[in-house]
DNA sequence: ACATGTTTCACAAACGTTTCCAACATAGGG
DNA sequence: CCCTATGTTGGAAACGTTTGTGAAACATGT
């Protein structure tokens, strides 16, 4: 009835192990602690495998040794850039130690940020949790089943490795002050979100520590398309320059001035955040604070591995990486009123 | 020695069984086929289970199950913004049906699929492989050992989801070719790859058939930078209109262009192929050949999904679909001669 | 009240691997 | 020549779950 699709079972240790006239402990040993085993034993255990194209069964080796050899990570958008030299991180360094790695996308929900960290629990041996939304208590009944490193945002819960943005975003003010800019829009993210919040505590005190008055603006959606909508209310704000949430927001938001036909940075200076590889690809290239993403990824990979190294929880509990304002060409001097 | 990282042992389904006084047996017929327990013992070893935080292990379920329910997706670029739309539409398809979702990244390298195919075979029950350069026979390898389903690359080894670019391509052509275009350039993409070979072969029927002279150049890589060389080539070819790699490529011309002072598309159309999410965001917005990528992500995901259903390989064992033109506003009439 | 059928559950085997323990062989030292 | 250390192997238990088999309990029809 089911057929073609199983058309022969996949050879197991005992075959292996009758093909090569041994034990099946032999050939586990054979291929698993090589120096206990004869090396002639070994060599005819070796060829068996080969002949039948013997691959151990994860399962059944999991099972046993209570550990999956694979690391989970879990992230809110595949699709947002800023994320992708993270996961391209991670997944060298997991693959490095010979993990492999489930990845998952949670689509910036809540729901489904708890159900996939649920759901990968139970089949990796760790993960890195990069769910800006998630709420603390359900991240501590997962972090007590799994090794957890929380990227990306500060908990008590497990260790944590976050950035400090206070430095660029302080860069960031000096620079738009230094230009003559007195009076700037915050376009932010979403309202639940940590960084966004975090972004707009700090923007909020760099302003007022230097004199620049910030107008806050928003909700919008952390994409493009916030952006444009983004821009349409910075200009009757009356600003000169914009610090929106992320750099794909400045992207809209530049975007949306340029249909208008205000110029950039002529008339309107734009900063962005992130600094995602596409930021220096713009025209022209926009003024962002980095962060110091691939670092981040770096730091809580390892931090997993030496967790699950059994060391004890790694030495700094928590690690924080800072950001720095990167300065391409969307900032410039504040456009001189129109009555002098 | 391990201290913390094991403080508590995880509830087994005999603990539960303790707990609400059945049998194991009981408890796996609880959670599993509610119809063959009694309402009120199920009850009860519901009540316990959650009491005791039980979460069944994988391992051993899957050792006696003979499957996963995982399932794997390879993608050679997950920073490709080509790949995100695919990645998104095949993870929504697999999670509803109850699979979890392993995705590997293969940074373009054939060494690294073959690798990242080979880890994954045995902790999936299927995989959906998006491999341009994978060799035949590795591929062969592994379809005989796992369900497979190819997206985005003919193949008679496994079934197999393609695109059909024909109409897309001669789309673009006959466009160009009503705007007056006679000279055109293609910018070509890595020379191993599958697609870069398809599409170059489609653009030269198609500029034949119409009576456009192409000029092919590169290889470029399929990346911004690539595109930045490419325009300077073509430029140098001196056409008129460039048929970009991809969209990437495409941006990357754009970008090199702009900076040379040529205006586009006042004195060079520019056509993307792929129509990614950011090809309608550029400025201007970019004509481009439409790939029905998140089709093709559909098609694959059910695919896979009837194979594992057991019930034979599914209907069309291959499945094609059509690319078509997105005019949007980087083409236009060719610049007149300046001799005119 | 007895045979019969149905529901509900416990027991035990099985999945494929690792690893502890014991057994055997061999070699070396006294 | 015996005792012991060492090296190499096989047997068996264990990991946690699912499921076939059978037994007990119970209801039903006569």
């Amino acid at each position: 009835m089911e057929g073609a699709r199983e058309v022969t079972r996949a050879a197991t240790i005992h075959a292996v192990a009758a093909l090569a006239g041994v034990s099946p402990s032999t050939v586990s040993r054979a291929l698993n602690s090589p120096g206990l085993v004869n090396a002639v034993t070994r060599q005819r255990v070796l060829e068996s495998a080969e002949q039948l194209g013997y691959q151990p069964n994860r399962a059944a080796r999991s099972l046993v040794l209570g550990r999956t050899s694979n690391l989970g990570l879990i992230v809110p958008d595949i699709a947002n850039p800023f994320f992708t030299p993270f996961i391209k991180a991670v997944q060298a360094q997991v693959r490095q130690a010979s993990y492999s790695l489930f990845l998952a996308d949670t689509d910036e929900d809540v729901e489904v940020e708890v159900e996939a960290a649920r759901a990968m629990a139970k089949q990796v041996d760790g993960m890195i949790l990069c769910a800006p939304r998630m709420p603390g208590n359900r991240l501590r009944s997962i972090a007590v089943h799994t090794p957890v490193v929380i990227a990306n945002r500060q908990s008590r819960t497990a260790p944590a490795v976050t950035m400090d943005i206070g430095p660029g975003v302080r860069q960031a003010v000096a620079h738009v002050h230094a230009l003559g800019h007195r009076r700037c829009a915050f376009l932010s993210g979403p309202r639940g979100s940590w960084s966004n919040q975090q972004r707009l505590r700090f923007f909020t005190a760099a302003c007022q520590a230097q004199g620049v008055e910030l107008i806050v603006l928003g909700p919008f959606e952390p994409v493009f398309g916030g952006g444009y909508r983004g821009a349409d209310e910075a200009v009757a704000a009356g600003v000169t320059a914009i610090f929106a949430y992320n750099d794909l927001v400045a992207l809209g938001v530049m975007s949306r001035l340029n249909d208008r036909g205000i110029r950039v940075p002529g008339e309107m200076s734009v900063l962005g955040f992130d600094d995602i590889p596409m930021a220096s690809m713009m025209n022209p290239p926009l003024t962002t604070v980095m962060m110091p993403i691939t670092a981040v990824a770096r730091a809580s990979a390892s931090m997993l591995l030496t967790l699950l190294g059994g060391n004890g929880p790694p030495r700094p509990a928590a690690q924080e990486l800072a950001a720095r304002l990167v300065i391409r060409s969307t900032t410039e001097s504040a456009a001189r009123p129109t009555g002098l």
